[in-house]
DNA sequence: TGTACATCAGTGAACGCGCGTTCACTGATGTAC
DNA sequence: TGTACATCAGTGAACGCGCGTTCACTGATGTAC
C-alpha cells in the first residue's frame, strides 16, 4: 500500500526521532532495524525505502538530537538549564535527555559520519545564543566558548558516570549533587550580577 | 591437554587482561567471546572453563582494570596526572587508558555486577591517597572530596567529548586543550602552595 | 619411588538465535492522455 | 474531468552471518596406592 509523499515524509521523520530516543535509551548495538520500525509502527521490510543502512539512520538520528537540544537551549539561562541538565531526572531518562552525555561514548567507535555529526552538534551547541543579559561584559568570544566547554564536559562527565553507577547507589546521586553545586558556583562567580 | 593449576590460574588472569583492553577499545558489544579468546591466544570453548558468562568477564574485568588505574594513580601528583590524562595520548589509545572514560556509558546500559563494579571503582579511585604534601590544611574530608568529584566528571567528560569527534577534528583537540587549561588552573587555585 | 586412574583446562564442531539486509509482492498515489 | 498505467512506501518471508553458549573429546596433570 502506497502512501502520499507528505505521509511518506512523515513516517520518515517520525522514525528519526523513535530511533533517536531508543538509541539515546539503549545504545546504537541495543536497537535493531526490527526493533526500532516496531517501535515507529512499521514493519522492518520498509527501513530501506527510507534509509541506505543503520549506520545512516545512526547519523541522521544523531544530527537530530543534537540540534534539537541545542535549540532547545536557546536564550534559556544557563543556571536554570544546569539545574535540569544535573537532576536525577535527566540522569533517569536518558531517552528524552542530551544525546552527547547518551551518546557520545557510542559515537567515538562509530563511522566517520556519525562522529561528524557529533562535531557539528558540539559546535552548534557551543554557538546557542545565551538569554539577553546573561553575559558578561569582559566575556569576549575566546573566553566564553573555554567556559562553555569546560562546563559542558564537566556536566557531561557527570552524567555519564552518574548513569555508570547501580540505580540506588549514594554515590550515583552524590555525583550529581557535587556537580551542580560546582557547575552553578562557576556559573555564579563568571556573572556576579 | 590438561595444564598446570598456576598455569591456569595465569591463563585466566591474562583473559581478564585482554577482555580489559579490548573491550576499551571497542565497547563491551564491540568484542565477542571468539574474537577476545583468539586475542588471549586461545580457542573460544575453553572460555567457560573460566567464566559463567560474558557478562561475568565484563564485571570482572571491570573491575580489574578499574582497581589498575587507581592503584596507578597513589601518590602521583594530580596535576602531572591531569597532564597524562587530558593528553592526545590518552584520548587516542583507549585501550591502555582510563576504563571509566572508555566504559561508563557502555556500563550503564549493563547488568548490576557491572554497574557495582564501576560505582567500586569510582569510590576506589575517590579514595586513593595524594601525593604527600599535595593535600592542603583546609582541605578537610568532605571538601576534598567534592573538589576530586568535579574534577573527575570534567576530565571523563572531556576525554568522551573528544573521542566523539572525528580523527582530525580541530573541536577535538580544543576541547582537550581548554579542559586541560580549566583543570590545572582549579589544580593551582586549590592549592596555591 | 613407580604405577594406575581420575581430573579438568583447552579444543573445535555444533546449537539456536537475532542481527542487518534483500527481495518479490501489494495496492493506493501520482501522472499521462 | 475521467481513465489507464507507472510509481514506490510499506509488507513479510527469506538470506547469510556472527553471536553467546554447549558439548564430546583430548591428553597432560594431579592423586591414590
Amino acid at each position: 500500500m502506497k502512501v502520499t509523499k507528505a505521509q511518506a515524509q512523515a513516517n520518515r521523520a517520525h522514525i528519526v526521532e523513535t530511533a533517536s530516543t531508543l538509541f539515546r535509551e539503549r545504545g546504537y548495538d541495543g536497537v535493531g532495524v526490527a526493533d526500532l520500525m516496531a517501535a515507529a509502527g512499521f514493519t522492518h521490510g520498509g527501513f530501506y525505502k527510507h534509509f541506505s543502512s543503520k549506520a545512516d539512520l545512526m547519523a541522521e538520528a544523531a544530527s537530530c538530537g543534537l540540534a534539537r537540544s541545542a535549540d532547545a537551549t536557546t536564550c534559556v539561562d544557563p543556571a536554570d538549564f544546569m539545574r535540569y541538565y544535573l537532576s536525577r531526572d535527566h540522569r533517569d531518562r536518558p531517552g528524552d535527555g542530551c544525546t552527547m552525555a547518551a551518546l557520545c561514548a557510542d559515537a567515538a567507535r562509530q563511522s566517520e559520519p556519525v562522529k561528524a555529526a557529533f562535531a557539528a552538534g558540539i559546535e552548534r551547541q557551543l554557538s546557542t545564543p545565551a538569554r539577553q543579559g546573561a553575559e558578561l561584559p569582559g566575556d569576549s568570544g575566546d573566553e566564553a566558548r573555554a567556559r562553555r566547554i569546560a562546563l559542558m564536559a564537566q556536566a557531561i562527565g557527570a552524567i555519564v558516570l552518574s548513569r555508570s553507577c547501580p540505580d540506588d547507589s549514594p554515590l550515583a546521586d552524590e555525583i550529581l549533587d557535587v556537580c551542580r553545586a560546582d557547575v552553578l558556583a562557576r556559573l555564579s562567580e563568571a556573572r556576579p550580577a
